[in-house]
DNA sequence: CGCTGTTTTGACTTCCCTCAAGCATGGTGG
DNA sequence: CCACCATGCTTGAGGGAAGTCAAAACAGCG
C-alpha cells in the first residue's frame, strides 16, 4: 500500500521493519478511489487529514477570479499532501486527479503518534516536506527565467526524475496521464503553443509522446537543454547517518 | 531583538511572556550586521544555523548555468530563513540581502530545545513554514497566470501587507530598498518592463514611489488590480485557540 | 460508427525583450 | 563647493516569443 511512499523516504534514510509496517498500517486504514479529474482538496475547506497518493496523478491548483488557472505542482504516487497543513483554518489552493486515482486520507493524530514514536520517521518527513518546497522554488525559476522549450524540457526532467526514484520508470520511458491543457496550465503558457514546444522538443529528438507513453532517448541531453541541476531534488541520501542497522 | 519575529508569530497565536523571553534570549545570542549585497547563504553550502532577519531585506534567489538570475522571495524583518534546512546537505538556493541588514544565526540545537520545550512555539514554527509555503505558491501563480501589470501589483500587495503585519508601515507607505533590477529579477520580466510597468502603476494612481518610499494610497484598488486575496498569508489568527491566557 | 475531448495547423496580434542612448541622483574627492 | 563618476531610472525603436481565434484532423470510447 505505502510502497512508493516508502520507497521515497528511503531515499532520505533507511527505515526499519516496524517503520515500514507502522506507515503501511496507517496508510492502509481508509482508502478512495477516485475517479479522473476529481477534486479532493477544495480552497477554503478546512484541512481534515492527509492524503497520501498510492497510484495515479493529481495537481495541485489555484484558479483566479476570472478563471485562469495555475498548476502549482504535480502529485505523483508515493506524494502526501499537506503533512502540517492540519493547524491551518482553510485551504489556500485546490487539489485534484488528474487520471484515475487511489488515495490514502491519513487523519492527523495518527501522523502525530507514528512521528511520536518513530523520530526517523518524523525526520523523514521533514526531509520529504522540504523537497517539497524546493520544487515549488525551481518552479518559481522555471516560470520566472526558462522559456516555454527549456521550461518544457526541464518539466519532463522532473517529472521522469521523481518517477524514477519511486521505481515508475522502465529504462528511458514512464507514463504520462497530462494533457496538453494540463502541460500549458502547469507551464503557463497556452496550450497552442505548448503543442509547438512540443513539436520542437520531438524535433531535437529530445522526447517521444506516444499516448500516455513519454520516451526519453537521452536524458542528459534533456537536462542540458532544460538547464536542469537535479541538485533540488535531494535524492542523494542526505539523512544516511540515520539509516537504520536492521536489513 | 525578536521583536519583529515575535509580532508575526502571534498573528498566529499569542505567546506567553516565558515563551517571548526565551526566544528573545536565543536570537540575541549571535547578532551579525551585515552590508548591502552581500550573501550570508551560498548554494551549495552545508547549512549550519538558521538566521532570522532582524533588520533589512534579504532575497532567496537561484542563478542558472548562464548567469540568469531569479529572486524567489524576499526576507523582511522578523523572517526565519530554513528552520528545518539543516537536514540536508546542501542548500539548493542562496540568500543575500538587499539594504543593510542585521541578522541573528540561531544553532540548530537551540531550535530544537527550544520548540521541545515549548509546544506552542513549535506550532508556531509549522505556521510560520506554511504560510512561506503559501508564499511560493502563491508566486508560481503570479508569474505563470498574471501579466506585468497584474504581476507587479500583486508583489506591492504582498510586501504591504507582510510589512504590515510586523508593524512595519505608517498608514498607507513603507519603505521599499529594492532597485528595479530587484523587482524584474523577482518577476521574470527585464528590467526596462519593470520601469515601463511601474510608470503605468503610477499613471493609474495605484502606487507612488519616491526615493525608498512606496505609497498606496488605495490598498483595496490595488488588490483588485493584481487580483489580490491575502488568504494564502493566513493571518487572521489560525492558532486563537492556542493563546496563552497569560496577559 | 458517431460523439466528445484532444491534438495539430495557420494567420494575425500583442506583450515583452534587446539594444542603445539620455537623464537623474547622490556620494567622493579635489 | 562644485566636478566627477557610479548607480539607478527613463525613453525610443525594432524584433521575437508567445498569445488569440478559428478550424481541421485525429484519437478513444460507449
Amino acid at each position: 500500500m505505502a510502497t512508493f511512499f516508502i520507497r521515497k523516504l528511503e531515499r532520505f534514510t533507511k527505515l526499519s521493519g516496524d517503520e515500514k509496517r507502522a506507515l503501511d498500517e496507517a496508510v492502509s486504514r481508509t482508502t478512495r478511489q477516485l475517479g479522473p479529474r476529481e477534486d479532493f482538496v477544495q480552497e477554503g475547506d478546512k484541512p481534515r487529514h492527509i492524503s497520501l497518493i498510492i497510484e495515479g496523478w493529481a495537481t495541485r491548483y489555484k484558479v483566479l477570479e476570472d478563471g485562469r488557472r495555475q498548476i502549482i505542482g504535480f502529485l505523483l504516487p508515493g506524494d502526501l499532501c499537506d503533512v502540517r497543513m492540519f493547524i491551518l483554518k482553510q485551504m489556500d489552493h485546490s487539489i485534484g486527479t488528474v487520471s484515475r486515482a487511489k488515495i490514502a486520507e491519513v487523519p492527523a493524530d495518527t501522523v502525530i503518534s507514528l512521528t511520536d514514536t518513530h523520530p526517523r520517521l518524523s525526520r523523514a518527513l521533514w526531509w520529504n516536506s522540504l523537497v517539497e518546497e524546493a520544487i515549488q522554488r525551481e518552479w518559481i525559476v522555471n516560470l520566472g527565467q526558462r522559456d516555454a522549450f527549456e521550461r518544457m524540457a526541464h518539466l519532463f526532467c522532473e517529472l521522469f526524475i521523481r518517477l524514477r526514484a519511486v521505481g515508475l520508470t522502465n529504462d528511458t520511458s514512464c507514463q504520462l496521464p497530462l494533457t496538453q491543457v494540463d502541460l500549458g496550465e502547469a507551464m503557463g503558457i497556452s496550450t497552442v503553443h505548448v503543442n509547438r514546444t512540443l513539436m520542437d522538443l520531438r524535433g531535437a529528438g529530445l522526447i517521444v509522446l506516444k499516448g500516455k507513453t513519454c520516451t526519453i532517448p537521452d536524458l542528459d541531453a534533456l537536462q542540458e537543454a532544460g538547464l536542469f541541476n537535479a541538485n533540488y531534488l535531494h535524492l542523494d541520501r542526505d539523512g544516511r547517518h540515520l539509516d537504520t542497522n536492521e536489513p
